[in-house]
DNA sequence: GCCCAGGGATGCG
DNA sequence: CGCATCCATGGG
């Protein structure tokens, strides 16, 4: 893989560790939109075009640095799917999905985003983020941003029962009006113990959403979130039925360490992308 | 009509 | 601590 920088575009030869249709639908972004061999990328008020065909990448932005970095484009994925692959179980998975990288997005945005994700499925939670950011998100022209946190404190309880949120509605709203700038601003520089800690003492977020939300919005790489299809996963991988999340959580990222997060996608998206069980 | 979706809060022992 | 139950909503 070589990446070279040219005036508002990011491009990628031989991209043989980035498949850009399995890095935007392997669940850990919703804001995004595919058209054959062309997607648009939504990040904050942020803007990203990408083309490809078999042997190349074409990110246009005007925030090259920043889709550089939520791309995850510093980091060698042929050496981490090397030693994953290394486990036989997570073999296969890792070749289904050799393509995929772990993004770097917005903490406040992840935050809100796997809020809405909990017991929900991927289409609604695109649809209510979608109505969000039109209702109170900043008009950028031919799209809406993701709303500050500032914005969103304007919308009530209705307003998030309009945008689909059924009974997180409430939820959503008591942490929000609770939640400042300054407590985002904090996160960052916290202990990844210490970021789980207050993640879970916000309403509506448990333990599966805080460890979505360091992965894909701090780029904490040890947590393994477990939903359903990663239960399955553990329940095929241990030939049980348990439905113990914690259990499965401690066990999966004793197993997998500083990869967790990693191999937590691969098996995740061949799971799901493959309906098994 | 039932089951499921990137689960979490609450109550009870 | 573990465990059961309830929770909006739309698609299959």
């Amino acid at each position: 893989m070589k990446i070279d920088f040219k005036q508002n575009k990011i491009e990628i030869t031989n991209p043989q560790d980035f498949d850009v249709l399995q890095t935007l639908s392997c669940g850990q972004i919703f804001r995004y939109t595919i058209d054959g061999n062309s997607a648009v990328v939504y990040s904050q008020n942020r803007k990203a075009i990408l083309t490809w065909d078999n042997d190349k990448i074409e990110i246009e932005t005007k925030d090259i640095n920043y889709f550089y970095n939520f791309f995850d484009l510093s980091t060698d994925y042929s050496k981490i799917k090397a030693q994953l692959k290394k486990d036989k179980f997570l073999s296969k998975a890792v070749d289904y999905g050799s393509g995929i990288r772990i993004i770097n997005n917005d903490t406040y945005e992840m935050l809100i985003s796997f809020m809405i994700s909990a017991n929900n499925n991927i289409g609604r939670i695109k649809k209510s983020i979608e109505y969000l950011c039109s209702r109170f998100g900043d008009n950028c022209g031919n799209y809406y941003a993701f709303p500050t946190l500032s914005q969103l404190k304007r919308a009530s309880v209705q307003d998030f029962r309009t945008a689909g949120l059924g009974y997180r509605a409430e939820q959503m709203f008591e942490t929000v009006q609770r939640l400042t700038e300054q407590d985002i601003e904090n996160l960052k520089s916290m202990s990844s113990d210490e970021q789980f800690k207050f993640l879970v003492s916000l309403k509506g977020v448990g333990e599966k959403v805080a460890n979505c939300i360091m992965l894909f919005g701090l780029g904490v790489k040890n947590v393994f979130p477990v939903d359903t299809w990663i239960n399955k996963v553990y329940n095929r991988l241990t030939n049980t039925t348990t439905t113990d999340r914690k259990k499965i959580t401690r066990e999966l990222t004793a197993r997998y360490g500083k990869l967790s997060g990693y191999a937590q996608q691969y098996f995740f998206y061949y799971f799901r992308d493959n309906k098994l069980n």
